[in-house]
DNA sequence: TTTTTACTCGCAAACGTTTTCAAAAGAAAG
DNA sequence: CTTTCTTTTGAAAACGTTTGCGAGTAAAAA
């Protein structure tokens, strides 16, 4: 690798000079500058980036951390649809999983610290105030998706998880379901409250019976919706299901079909996420949809703004949830 | 962020000292080195690695290049194991992903020569040559997985995608099927046509007919299945099916079950990969799996004994596939 | 012509480390 | 009591950039 040096022993002139036309931060006469930019080409340079990075105290780099991809397709998703927006903004993205392990974790948010990265999404943290003690001492960027913290002051861009509800909810009442269950999440995540409250709220709203005795929690996983599924057909009480996400909607449909149920015939099923494999299975699943792509374009541009010093007005971006009717749902 | 300098200060010592004390380097007294450890604690000081990877000239990254791991799900394991993998070492993973455009992906490879980056995995490349060109002006490891380079001087973790063939051919061949197709990925995709061979030969070789009208070239998408299936349902001749990559398989089932079809009753279908999801449908599909988690160790463990300055023996690593017996295929 | 102003450019410090070299101090040997 | 050898430490250069400051030169104003 090339360094400045070089370039400006080429170009017969100084170092800041080559700097000065690499950056464009002082003007610098044609003539100088055509000799530069043939020094560069010449030798192919390209700045090196610790270097700078350690002089401008800015890594170009903006770290995502997420809770592991291969069990929860929706992240895969995050992952792709961040590190395209961050490479759109001239950055590298630096991944990390989050073992479930606090102490991996904040090893990992340590390690983006020292790197000077210039700002640091989060989806799904261990240990939150761990997390926000080390981030702001130092001044780095942060933006949280798909869960907001409890602390209300860091940015964060997440779903109208009570509409999500309310959609599902609504969904059932227009196809004339009388009795209805709900696979949540993990319930001490409030974003799977806030699903079921959503829900909770409309069914009632429309006079239909829901109680504790309906709702059941999993763990997003598709172990979970059929272990559900095995729990509940020996009382064949329900005749649709609202599953808060895909993966367990798949689980529950997997384990029905299997005992000969006929979906939707015998039972209506929604899930929620739409990942990609929704739109693959046979019947294809209903389902309430987040709008990751745009949700991930905004997460970095709530980071880009913040790295352009912009104050953020509205720290909590909420987007709406949409609906995807398919094949696992049908009248009453 | 604290410094060494200041590190130092506190400590009564000079910089130098602090730097042994952290890297044991040197032998430093116990005395001086308990107070330089009260002085890191007390300030939570952890040394900046843009200063020191400038310095020694490691950037302590891995740079991990895919094609993107929506639309592919096995990449997506790619990146969970990999990243774990990576972070067991103690580097860190910045990831990008080959949008199919030969300058994006040079610009990447680019950016990580910039970082100086330890050691880079490529998993599907554009311009295979390019690359390779700017990655031995610059003498950083470098090991590609999944598909090997035609420079065969480049380390590379693959599958025996001979034998893959061989396994799902010996399948059908065992359950007495004898018409028999092949969805294959891109055919100017080596590991495609080697699949293919293997395929091939296993099936003449137990006398099976097996003809050029027998091979449809997919792009391992979903819909491609879902395309192949339209297409050969119109003449019921084939009783098995073997897709290159479960996705494709999926797609396979999704348009046979609903024209009617019951698999594996009218039709035995197997996949290829592995993917999470493959177990998740009705029927569940029989594939050949490939060790993806080991294939990802082995690439790092390709890439930590370059940096270690090992030579490596075994340029090309072979990983055997695996048989997953499940439901869409049954005896003929 | 002299003075002022504007424009280019180079020097050198700084960013936070590692590492070579040598100095200081203490221990061992003569 | 020197001399030599170890051991521990600090000073300073280096990694490859950016940037404040001032020098030099040319153009504009007096």
């Amino acid at each position: 690798m090339s360094s400045m040096k070089e370039v400006a022993k080429l170009a017969g002139v100084s170092i800041s000079t080559v700097s000065r036309v690499i950056n464009n931060s002082v003007p610098v006469e044609e003539d100088t500058r055509k000799k530069v930019e043939k020094a560069i080409k010449k030798l192919n340079y390209k700045p090196n980036l610790l270097a700078k990075g350690l002089r401008i105290k800015s890594g170009r780099l903006i770290g995502l951390l997420v809770p592991g991809t291969i069990y929860n397709h929706a992240f895969a998703s995050f992952v792709d649809y961040i590190e395209s927006n961050v490479s759109n903004i001239g950055y590298n993205l630096v991944l990390g999983h989050n073992r479930n392990d606090p102490n991996s974790e904040a090893e990992f948010i340590d390690t983006l610290i020292r790197r000077n990265v210039d700002g640091i999404i989060l989806s799904r943290v261990s240990d939150e105030s761990r997390v926000l003690r080390m981030l702001d001492n130092n001044k780095i960027p942060v933006v949280v998706i798909d869960r907001a913290f409890t602390n209300e002051d860091v940015p964060a861009v997440v779903l109208d998880n009570y509409q999500a509800g309310e959609i599902a909810a609504k969904h059932f009442v227009d196809l004339g379901h009388k009795k209805i269950a709900c696979l949540t999440g993990p319930l001490n995540i409030s974003l799977c409250r806030e699903r079921l409250n959503g829900f909770r709220d409309t069914l009632l709203k429309f006079n239909i019976d829901f109680t504790k005795n309906d709702i059941y929690e999993g763990d997003f996983k598709f172990e979970s919706g059929v272990d559900f599924a095995k729990e509940i057909i020996n009382n064949r009480k329900y005749s649709a299901i609202w599953a808060q996400n895909d993966l367990m909607a798949i689980g529950i449909i997997n384990h029905l079909i299997r005992v000969g149920y006929k979906i939707p015939e015998d039972i209506s099923i929604v899930g929620m996420d739409d990942i990609t494999f929704s739109r693959m299975i046979v019947p294809s699943l209903t389902t309430v949809g987040q709008p990751f792509s745009d949700m991930c374009k905004s997460a970095v541009d709530l980071i880009y703004d913040q790295i352009k010093g912009k104050t953020i007005q509205n720290k909590r971006l909420i987007f709406q949830p949409y609906f995807v009717l398919r094949e696992t749902t049908k009248k009453y």
